[in-house]
DNA sequence: TATCGGGTTATAG
DNA sequence: CTATAACCCGATA
């Protein structure tokens, strides 16, 4: 009766990735506790969390551990083409090489531009910490930017126009409904009551975008395979590091999204430009 | 209590 | 119909 069967969303996929990744396999009621993550999953419960994990897994890797005896599925796989892809993942709170990533070519057409913004994995590191400060700091009127910026500090080690950066995620996330902002506060914004879904979007319009990418990358598996097995080090399960070899490159299809919306504030700022207003972009 | 693995139901193709 | 994703339940430490 009750009971319409609430899919998962890319955010709270997201969040279950990082989350395995910091605390690794099994720490589910710990990732669903996490502050850093608790504003995606809040949610779901812990088995819940175990529950996606397997069927990502299974997923990922083309067949699998979950399936007693059916139709056995000799199914060509799409995997073919070798595109060079730099992945590099660092966990909130420390500082590794970030490994620049190589323009990746998200099909957008706009003459220039593509540079001075953040790429995929940035935005949602940051992203992280602005939901970790906010719901850190429960302030019921919001927090401005300064009280974040000065949290995020204290916790992170930042780069010096962070300030800047930060601005333009926050702004960024207000525009997605994920943020309100009240004069110069800025609070979370949990979306209760979803009668059958409350998206900000459709996944539809994302999906073809997925097959997109993944035809884009394929033969990224040595340099994955190596990063996704440091992530899951410490989850020390080897059959999960072909998986999460794949997984990044669902990863990649979040950074096209992420892209398109950057491409948004980069249009704002060349428009305020172009109206003679002086903006610093550092 | 949290986790795990098998089982069940809902939904997409 | 089948295959898959989300959810449920009992066993176990």
């Amino acid at each position: 009766m009750g009971n319409p069967k609430q899919k998962w969303t890319s955010e709270e996929e997201e969040a279950l990735r990082a989350g395995v990744a910091k605390h690794g396999t099994g720490k589910w009621k710990n990732i669903q506790k996490d502050p850093e993550f608790n504003h995606f999953l809040y949610s779901r419960s812990n088995i819940d969390l175990k529950d996606k994990w397997r069927n990502m897994s299974v997923s990922a890797n083309g067949q699998g551990p979950r399936e007693k005896s059916r139709t056995p599925k000799p199914k060509t796989n799409t995997d073919s083409p070798a595109t060079p892809l730099a992945i590099g993942w660092t966990t909130p709170g420390s500082s590794a090489p970030v490994v620049a990533d190589p323009a990746a070519s998200t099909d957008v057409q706009m003459e220039d531009s593509s540079k001075c913004l953040l790429d995929g994995k940035t935005a949602s590191k940051y992203n992280a910490m602005i939901y970790e400060a906010l719901s850190t700091l429960k302030d019921a009127n919001g927090s401005d930017t300064s009280a974040i910026v000065s949290f995020i500090e204290k916790r992170n080690e930042v780069p010096p126009n962070f300030r800047r950066l930060l601005s333009s995620r926050l702004r960024r996330l207000v525009a997605q409904d994920k943020l309100e902002k009240v004069q110069n506060c800025y609070r979370l914004r949990r979306e209760v009551a979803n009668g059958t879904k409350a998206p900000v979007m459709k996944p539809k319009e994302i999906r073809p975008r997925i097959s997109q990418v993944n035809s884009y990358l394929g033969g990224t598996l040595e340099e994955a395979a190596v990063s996704a097995a440091y992530k899951v080090a410490e989850a020390e399960n080897k059959s999960f590091v072909a998986a999460e070899a794949v997984k990044e490159a669902e990863r990649v299809s979040k950074m096209a999204e992420e892209a398109e919306a950057f491409l948004q504030l980069a249009k704002e700022i060349y428009d305020r430009c172009s109206r003679g207003e002086v903006v610093m972009v550092a």
